[in-house]
DNA sequence: CTGAAAGCGCTAACAC
DNA sequence: GTGTTAGCGCTTTCAG
């Protein structure tokens, strides 16, 4: 198809403004039907929106005038009443819509925050979309969703990144160290980017908010430890290519270390991998509760591998904290509501959200330094923990 | 070109290239310098990516033919294969990126999909969202997330649909009829719109994919009935403005409808209302179960509610289904792993993706009739329902 | 087969 | 105060 034009809608020149020129050439080879509307009228879609020259010739300005009035200069630069009110008048009339393209074109800011996430249907991470999402709005910013897609080929994450070119900045959220290609596109590409609980994985040079998970899972160790338990294990999740992925690793190091800080061992069938979702997670918890020693705690690595041990629970009929405690991290909405409710850490998303966000506009928007902030979680202690069952 | 000098706007003389008068004014506002990386290397920030122009430039070509190149004309256009290669090993070395600004500018198509969505953080909705966008990305789109973010005002929505006129189309995820200037703003504005989990409220004149709630509903009516239970709750979730959305609303009047067709009449006080998270419906059950005469089965709007109703029960101490049956809608990942199993009605999120993305590219691509798809639901029976207990 | 040129809708100097 | 003008990076005629 040497002329291309097969495959997309007649674009049809519904003005009759003599200043585009083009209609007349345009119509002999686009058009076809309904070259003004008269032809066909059954749906709207060959409605073109309304530019600003159509505005400025509505009000009987330039175009710029309309620019200047529409774009907000609002104080900057001195109007006429009666011209602003002129143009305010059409534009609302026509119903003008600013076309964000040609803006963004044009080097202004296109207020548009990407966002790459590996799993939306994980909750953890929809609650982190969301309360990004959240901050953004409030600065006037919308999101784009690049999804890196768990399982996904890196190309498909690539793509959303190439297409993602037209963001201010570009937030980077959870690990994405499988995906290397992913990370050094986004550096060659010349937006900012901020990574967000990237955990281990250093994003060199680039702002990071983080939650300090050894902090966290130190707390949580010692809160068992202090029950009494010696034999603890743990169920790490979000594994991808053989290998933990940043927070996890993270929280499998803190486990390790406090406990030979606390001086205790435990048999390395203690340390188990799983799926991040429920059902990996009860797999996991049972085969751990089947060992010849079972562990009489188990922390799992995140709130929806927690929940899915307590649902292991249930199937063995074993009562927690009864018989095993069980703790999570993250503390998820349904953390509250498990049953029993689940102890676990408190990541503190809408700090770390507010800080990714506010760190990412800035720094689009004049050169910065790179940051690093590592925020602080909480335990939170409720129910399915508890001291060691008497044997 | 004449005017070029005219101007005295302080040019950088750094390259060669005539045609980019304007580099000089760009460097003021990017940084001072560094408009080929040898001024400045501190960081990358200033650094222009390569346009069309200068993959042009570099391999001695002009622009338009680097574009035909480029833009994957792949066989349509006959193309020297040397020059194409001179072009493309210009365009890889330079890490060119294509400025979909720019596409899209220009008419052509962005392929980039809105998705407007209540609720991000409702694990439905994040399913949902994770359909569409797989399947998008299947057909190399992009999706752009519009949180409506529930409880905020409609001015934000607007917003950002306005800012999302950029999209090639825009899928509405679930009922926003309480935000009735969305709609009326999306229809003004010349994108495809096509609806998905709009449930009763309707888009005049715009596709729509919708689950049979009236059919799910029935078929776990029919299953509860069946077993014997003729006190019957229900507990309405996403609720809004005071009348319940869309697909609740549908699954709300099926329920009645199904208990008058079968003879079976239940107090008023057997309907209620709840926010549609877990806390909410554990709170509602409890209500539902202190009532004078409670009911021995409990349908829940979503799978959400009957979740939490599920919370309620353990915390009564109320055996499922040995107590009270509960069901639910929906069949997130989650039910198949409460306790116990929650007996739901699945919805086809995958296909009900699909079809909404295939007419949502399709429309955007060319004129379509708007359909109205209506996929079916299915009863997954699962053991959290049961014959009534023995009085 | 390739180049020149005309804009897409908008912003921002720069006149007057 | 307001109009003119020159593009942002790209696609797409129209001429060779």
């Amino acid at each position: 198809m040497t002329t291309s034009q097969g495959r997309r809608k007649p674009i049809v020149p519904v003005r009759a403004v003599e200043k585009r020129g083009s209609d007349g050439q345009t119509d002999g080879k686009l058009g076809g039907a309904g070259l003004d509307g008269t032809a066909r009228t059954r749906t709207q879609r060959p409605k073109r929106s309304p530019t600003m020259q159509d505005i400025a010739d509505a009000a009987g300005v330039s175009q710029s005038t309309v620019s200047r009035i529409l774009t907000g200069s609002h104080v900057a630069i001195p109007i006429n009443p009666a011209t602003r009110e002129r143009v305010l008048e059409a534009a609302r009339r026509m119903r003008y819509r600013p076309n964000p393209l040609a803006r963004g074109l044009r080097g202004s800011r296109t207020m548009l925050l990407g966002v790459i996430v590996r799993e939306i249907t994980d909750p953890f991470f929809a609650g982190a979309v969301d309360a990004i999402s959240g901050e953004a709005s409030k600065r006037g910013y919308n999101v784009v969703l690049g999804h890196a897609h768990g399982n996904t080929t890196e190309a498909i994450a690539l793509r959303a990144v190439l297409e993602t070119r037209h963001c201010d900045a570009i937030i980077l959220v959870g690990d994405t160290s499988d995906q290397p290609l992913l990370l050094k596109d986004l550096h060659e590409t010349n937006v900012t980017v901020v990574g967000a609980w990237q955990g281990s994985s250093s994003l060199g040079g680039v702002t990071t908010v983080n939650v300090d998970n050894r902090a966290g899972v130190c707390a949580l160790m010692d809160h068992l430890l202090d029950l009494g338990h010696t034999r603890i294990a743990f169920i790490g999740g979000r594994f991808a290519a053989g290998s933990p992925l940043g927070d996890i690793q993270q929280r499998l190091l803190a486990f390790s270390g406090r406990l030979t800080e606390r001086g205790v061992q435990i048999p390395e069938s203690y340390v188990v991998e799983a799926q991040n979702n429920l059902g990996s997670g009860a797999d996991a918890f049972e085969a751990l509760m089947r060992l010849p020693e079972p562990p009489t705690a188990v922390v799992a690595s995140t709130d929806v591998l927690a929940l899915g041990a307590l649902h292991g629970a249930c199937r063995m009929n074993l009562s927690v904290p009864g018989a095993v405690s069980i703790a999570g991290f993250d503390d998820l909405p349904e953390a509250e509501y498990s049953n029993p409710p689940l102890t676990t850490v408190r990541q503190p998303i809408a700090e770390m959200a507010a800080v990714a966000v506010r760190a990412a506009i800035d720094e689009s928007d004049h050169e910065t330094q790179p940051i690093v902030e590592m925020l602080s979680p909480k335990l939170i202690i409720r129910s399915s923990t508890g001291p060691v069952p008497a044997r």
